[in-house]
RNA sequence: UGGGGUGUCGCCAAGUUGGUAAGGCACAAGGUUUUGAUCCUUGCAUGCGUUGGUUCGAGUCCAGCCACCCCAGCCA
């Protein structure tokens, strides 16, 4: 049994985040730690702490996965002191009509990527087919499961309904042979899809809908992306999960509020097997020691993880894959992990987002804004500084000799040392327009004719005048330098503003991807505003081509972050940048109070 | 009109056995600053869905209401 280490990420400036609870090496508690140290305490698992994180092969993992991912492995790595605590990673892979193994190979990586290693070999819901066949005709043999030859519509009205009781299915009563020889004809391959069921035989008037006899096994002649041919029937979820948990020897099984339900029939299966046999099988796996005293798993639910101006179904994600509305599940819009990697975001980020958003039981909408508050605390001390003029405006220094060029030395982060950049200065070099403004309005602490602004680790220049083409755009701006302000003040006077900016000579073109909100609605899952396409934001990607970096970035590695000084945070595109044409995606702005107050 | 849940500041979320409402995000105001960033300081619930009750004392106990979420897949 291998431990699960501590985060370890492989991405670059990902692991450093300062003043965290992450870094300060506490996770805020919650409800499930206070259980699992009360369990311990108790010693209800003879000092074991064993959790599972159980996703479907049928999609990409979101940042809602995240939150149970950082919760199960978290809470591996949290007890490790206290108990032999490990989580396993397990495709819950019954249902091979929807998933894939892309998706399974997608899933592994982006674990590994957050920082988590799973306990032993990857695990497969489906490697346990055989076992959980053996299970289903013990409970046949025992009288507690039936074949059902009732049509999915014919069962479902015999189910009832949410206020009135079902029926028993005609079919409840066969003998234990005929249930037998039928299930096990099931498999073989003898009838269609959806004309026999294995359903548990509980209780057709129970005011829980999922214990009214339901259906463990039903047929599906697919091909399977772990077992290939050799199964006709497949497990349901409700009937092989638990059964799963507890052949691993899980200990906590943690899954969202949605199961809540589910929990009686959990507890009813594992309950209705022969418990040794349980325990032979866990055994048999090698997931227990032979003097170990065998403890059945144990649900708890939490809360799933919602988002303003997010939608996080899979379904919904799927979809807009599916019609090219973005670009693929890792467009940086998405919240998927893979997608929020292409954005920029770290593993450290976002375990420090599934730290601080917290763990309860009610149903909440978390402010996107947790999520680029993370990004920016982790990027702001982590990622080195730049400049990058994304909207480039000719200056021209009057009185900077022609054929001069020197060399400055500008450090990458204003506290961390992080060490230095070069960057030639010349007579001519870009500026941004939005830096610019011929009438400035009150508190504009930018250049203007006849004002004074510092250009970031360089001079103080005056805007002397300012040159427009036929339509009356300003095309360049001929300013003249004070050639004694290199790294100290003026005299007598103060300059307010900095502006970034970059050498004409020297600076290298580059694309920048400015990113938004996919949606414009808070809340794009809201029925009552029709379809969550609807509330699709149609500037969510501006694409800005002709922007100028400082040549320092040349080779700017992908996904790596950088500062670009007054305007946030961005990396280079993991798919398509490239060395003589660098592409960048802005993972988040920098806060901007008075943009904010400007409008 | 069945069953299961949840309701503490604009958004998350702590609140052990009842003892007089943590923290984070956001926001606001100051200070520092060659990033209108960061950082620092300060402010931000006489109130805990609601109405009653028990008690010297209730977010915490009791009762009744109200609101919202989940469940009628041979999906997970």
């Amino acid at each position: 049994m291998t431990a699960s280490s501590p985060p370890n990420a492989k991405h670059g400036n990902a692991d450093k985040s300062h003043n965290s609870a992450e870094a300060a090496g506490k996770s805020p508690s919650h409800f499930i730690r206070h259980m699992i140290e009360q369990d311990l305490g108790l010693d209800k698992h003879n000092g074991r702490v064993q959790t599972r994180f159980p996703p479907e092969p049928n999609g990409f993992l979101h940042i809602g996965h995240a939150k149970s991912i950082c919760l199960n492995f978290g809470l591996a790595q949290q007890f490790q002191e206290r108990a032999r605590a490990a989580c396993n990673l397990r495709f819950d892979d019954t249902n091979p009509a929807k998933e894939s193994q892309e998706f399974i190979d997608a899933i592994k990586a982006d674990i590994e990527w957050l920082g988590f290693e799973w306990n032993g070999e990857v695990r497969y819901t489906s490697s346990y087919f055989q076992h959980l066949y053996d299970f289903a005709l013990q409970l046949i043999r025992n009288g507690k499961a039936y074949v059902c030859s009732l049509t999915p519509d014919e069962a479902r009205e015999y189910r009832g309904t949410l206020t009135e009781p079902g029926r028993n299915s005609p079919y409840r009563e066969r003998s234990v042979d005929e249930n037998l020889d039928l299930f096990q004809r099931m498999q073989a391959g003898e009838f269609a899809d959806g004309e026999h069921s294995l359903r548990a035989k509980i209780d057709m008037a129970s005011p829980n809908i999922n214990m009214r006899d339901p259906v463990i096994y039903r047929i599906r002649k697919l091909r399977h992306h772990q077992t290939a041919d050799s199964w006709n029937v497949y497990p349901m979820y409700d009937y092989a999960h638990c059964i799963s948990d507890a052949l691993e020897h899980i200990t906590h099984s943690l899954c969202t509020l949605e199961f809540e339900d589910h929990r009686p029939l959990y507890d009813w299966i594992l309950l209705n097997l022969e418990p040794d046999s349980l325990r032979q099988a866990c055994h048999a796996l090698g997931n227990m020691g032979a003097d170990e005293p065998y403890v059945l798993p144990q649900q708890t639910e939490f809360a799933r993880l919602n988002i303003n101006y997010t939608v996080m179904s899979k379904r919904k994600l799927k979809e807009m894959v599916e019609l090219g509305l973005v670009s693929g599940w890792d467009d940086p819009r998405m919240p998927t992990l893979s997608g929020l990697r292409r954005r920029g975001y770290t593993p450290a980020a976002i375990r420090h987002f599934c730290d601080i958003i917290g763990m309860s039981r009610s149903e909440s909408i978390v402010d996107v804004g947790m999520l680029e508050h993370s990004i920016r605390d982790d990027l702001d001390t982590n990622a080195p500084r730049a400049m990058c003029v994304l909207r480039p405006l000719k200056v021209t220094l009057t009185n900077y000799p022609d054929d001069k060029q020197e060399m400055l030395s500008l450090p990458c982060h204003p506290k961390n040392d992080m060490g230095h950049r070069e960057i030639p200065f010349g007579k001519t070099l870009y500026i941004d327009r939005s830096d610019f403004e011929q009438v400035p309005p009150p508190g504009f602490k930018r250049l203007s004719p006849e004002r004074e602004v510092r250009l970031r680790g360089a001079y103080v220049i005056r805007c002397d005048e300012v040159i427009t083409d036929d339509s009356g755009e300003v095309v360049e701006l001929r300013c003249h330098a004070d050639l004694d302000t290199l790294g100290k003040n003026p005299e007598g006077r103060k300059v307010k503003g900095v502006i970034h900016w970059v050498p004409a000579e020297s600076a290298l073109a580059a694309e920048v991807r400015i990113y938004d909100r996919l949606f414009n609605n808070e809340n794009p899952d809201d029925k009552s505003l029709g379809d969550f396409k609807n509330s699709l934001n149609p500037d969510s990607l501006q694409i800005l081509t002709g922007c100028l970096v400082e040549p320092s970035l040349a080779s700017a590695a992908p996904e790596a972050s950088f500062q670009f000084e007054r305007e946030g945070y961005f990396c280079v595109d993991r798919h398509d940048s490239r060395p003589d044409r660098l592409v960048f995606n802005r993972t988040v702005s920098l806060r901007d109070s008075w943009g904010k107050q400007n409008g």
